[in-house]
DNA sequence: TTGGAAGTTTAAGCCAGCCTAAAAAGAGGG
DNA sequence: CCCTCTTTTTAGGCTGGCTTAAACTTCCAA
C-alpha cells in the first residue's frame, strides 16, 4: 500500500472527525468548507485517489464515508495530531488554544518512529490537551463515556471531558470563561428551542449557546 | 515578500550548507546530488523562482550563490532544522544519528512561534546535537573557532566541536568509534597524499580517512 | 588549436492538487 | 407531476515541481 499524500491524509482526517461527531455520511460541501477548498476539489479527491486506493466509499450526490482501511489511516492521523498537540502544550509550553492549528501542519511531518518516541516521552497520554482521545498505534479508540453538554437538563452537575471543536477562536473563548477539561459545571437552566444553557462554573454563572454546548462533552460528576 | 515554498526552503538551505563548507559558488550538479533530484530540476528552480524572488545570484554554466536576502532565509531554515534536532534528541529521546533526516521533514512545518518556544524550552542552545551552530532569529551565526580535523598535524590534541555532515550512516559510524562533540583526540600520525589520520581516542587508536576528517571540526584542546 | 567528454541548460511532458464555469442531478412547492 | 432552486459533478485550465532527451557550453588533452 502506497502512503497517502499529505493532502489525502488531511482529507481522511477531516472525514473521520465528521464521522466521529455522528455523521454517517459526509457531504462534499461540508468537507469543502472544512478544508477551505472548492467543492469541486473535494469531489475530485474522493472520487479519484481516495476511492482508487480503497480508503473511502463514495456515492455520487450522496456523500462519502471511510472504509475500514481509510478509518485506520485516519485514526493514525488523529493519533499524530493529538500527540503533536500534547508535545506542543506539555513539553514546549505552546498555547493551549493555538496548538490545534500548529498540529495540523506538524502531523504530516511526523514519522511513526518519532510519534512513538513522543508518546513515550509524554508517558502515553490518553487524550489531547482538549480532552479528545488519542487512538492507539492500531487505530483503536477507547470508548467514550461522555455526551454533549446540550443533552443534559437542570439540575445536574457535570465534568467537562472534551472540547470537540479545537479552533483557536472557540478555545480562547471557552478558556476565558474558565471552561476546559476537568472543570465541573452545574446546569442551572435550559432554554427551549435551541436557546442557551445557564451554567454555574463555581465563581459565576454564564450562558452557553446551544451550538457551543454541542461541542462541549461532559460526564456526570 | 512571499514566503518560499517548502521546496524553495530546502534548496536555500542546501546552498547555504555548501557555502558554509567553503564553496563560494555552488554547482547545479552538486546540488542535484545533494537534493536527490535531476540537475535539470535544479537549473529550473534556481534560474526560475529563486532568482525571480531575489534569493540567489545565478550565472548559467557557472553556479549559484545566495544573495543577502537568500542567506537570511537559509539561516532561518538552519535555525529551525537545528532546533528541531535538539527537540528530537533532548526532549523526546530520539536517536542522535537519525535526528537529521527527521528534522529535514519537520523544519518546514514549524512556525516562527513554535520555533521560539522550542528555543526557550531548551534554554537557548547554541548548537545542534552534532555541534553545528544555531543561527539566531536574525540569521546571525556566532563565529566558528574550529577547523577541519584534516588540517591538524601530529602531535596535537584536539577537541571535537562539530560534525558537519549529518547523514545517519556517517553519524552512526562516528558514534560507534566514540567520536562526537566534546570528545578529545590525540593525533598520532598523518599519512601523505590524502591518506588516513591515525588518532588516539583514549582507549584505542583508530584510522580516520581524509574525506571523513574534513567533516570533523575540532579545536585545539 | 581543436575535438570530445563531462557538465549544464532547454524543451517537452507528467502528476498532484487546486480553481472557475458550465452541466447535471436531486429536492421541495405549486 | 413538473418546474425551479440548490447541490454536486464534469470539463477545462493553471501552477509547482519533478522527469527524460536533446542541445548546448566548458574545458582539458592531444
Amino acid at each position: 500500500m502506497v502512503k497517502p499524500t499529505a493532502s489525502e491524509e488531511e482529507y481522511l482526517e477531516r472525514i473521520y472527525r465528521f464521522e466521529e461527531s455522528g455523521k454517517k455520511i459526509v457531504k462534499t460541501t461540508d468537507l469543502a468548507k472544512d478544508l477551505g477548498v472548492s467543492p469541486a476539489s473535494v469531489t475530485e479527491m474522493i472520487s479519484g485517489p481516495l476511492k482508487r486506493k480503497g480508503l473511502v466509499k463514495y456515492t455520487p450526490y450522496k456523500g462519502v464515508s471511510l472504509t475500514k482501511k481509510g478509518r485506520k489511516f485516519a485514526a493514525d492521523m488523529l493519533r499524530r495530531h493529538r500527540l503533536a498537540e500534547r508535545l506542543l502544550v506539555d513539553l514546549i509550553g505552546y498555547d493551549w488554544d493555538e496548538s490545534h492549528e500548529e498540529a495540523c501542519k506538524l502531523e504530516h511531518a511526523l514519522s511513526e518512529n518519532v510519534v512513538a518516541k513522543i508518546e513515550e516521552a509524554l508517558g502515553k497520554p490518553s487524550s489531547c490537551p482538549h480532552g479528545n482521545i488519542i487512538p492507539d498505534p492500531d487505530g483503536k479508540v477507547a470508548p467514550d463515556d461522555s455526551s454533549p453538554l446540550s443533552d443534559f437538563d437542570p439540575p445536574s452537575v457535570v465534568e467537562v471531558t472534551r472540547i470537540t471543536n479545537e479552533k483557536t477562536e472557540l478555545l480562547r473563548q471557552l478558556c476565558s470563561l474558565g471552561i476546559f477539561p476537568g472543570v465541573k459545571l452545574k446546569i442551572i437552566q435550559k432554554s427551549p428551542l435551541g436557546g442557551p444553557l445557564l451554567v454555574d462554573i463555581g465563581k459565576c454563572q454564564i450562558a452557553v449557546g446551544k451550538e457551543i454546548a454541542k461541542l462541549i462533552r461532559v460526564k456526570p460528576a
